[in-house]
DNA sequence: CTCCTTGCAAAGCCTTTGCACGCTG
DNA sequence: CAGCGTGCAAAGGCTTTGCAAGGAG
């Protein structure tokens, strides 16, 4: 893939060496649309080799939020869950009643990230703005 | 403290007891300006009412998150911090560069709560929303 | 060939839970 | 008074860490 291609060779610029369990754990983030947990990752990546550790993915995990090729949110049930700006900029609304998240548009948002540029030159990173509230169904 | 009471009188609506328990940690966590993590708020506690639990703490902040009158984040080094709407809504940029957060006009955001009402039924909490990205001294 | 990475398993930590008592409403 | 909320202590679960063996560069 491309662009875990990308993280790939940023990482290997940055001095670390490229594992196979760094490969597959960056792919297996990367190929998912959504935040995953630790756990998640693991186990998706233990679908092709049985013999990655646990530990090796959160170690591969903290390495990308280091680097920032990664992001690390909460979600609503307290589990810590990561992503790669990989698909696109996206809105998620994290329901806080019912835990469930909504994609949304991220366009947008577009017009708050440019005021944010302009007022305080603040460059806001925009594939992953994730806000809480409560969904439709939640509401009553 | 007039904030404070209107999260307990909020809880009491809810059809919740209000406790001295429920009382300190609600004033602790609105009176710091800042996240503050479990912990953090315990240890405030403390200082006042020894015989406070951190289980009743952790119980309490989960009870006001859930309710909406808290929000729960990731600091950058993984702990959970917790934060009131206190001092108004207001968005937190935080650089991931130099850690800088710097407090936005939450009017900002607006617009965009009202898009994501109109268009996903989501009503969105507003008075946490927090960003990441580059501040201005940092995208150089 | 060097030394960064990994696997394994144990240790650590933060958070949650069960239960009986106490206190709010 | 009824039943929610709390303290206590133990259980639980997610993460991290130490160490020796293995593999990238």
């Amino acid at each position: 893939m491309s662009h875990c291609h990308t993280y790939l060779t940023t990482l290997r610029q940055l001095g670390y060496r490229i594992t196979p369990q760094r490969e597959m754990i960056i792919e297996t983030l990367a190929h998912n649309g959504e935040h995953m947990t630790a756990d998640q990752v693991y186990a998706k990546v233990q679908e092709r080799a049985r013999s990655v550790n646990l530990a090796t993915v959160y170690r591969t995990l903290d390495l990308l939020v280091e680097k920032g090729l990664a992001s690390r949110s909460v979600r609503s049930d307290g589990q810590l869950a990561y992503a790669t700006g990989q698909h696109g900029p996206h809105i998620h609304l994290a329901c806080r009643r019912c835990g469930q998240v909504i994609n949304a548009d991220y366009g947008l948002a577009i017009p708050l990230a440019e005021q944010l540029q302009v007022q305080y030159q603040f460059t806001a990173d925009c594939q992953h703005l994730s806000m809480t509230g409560l969904c439709a169904a939640c509401q009553k």
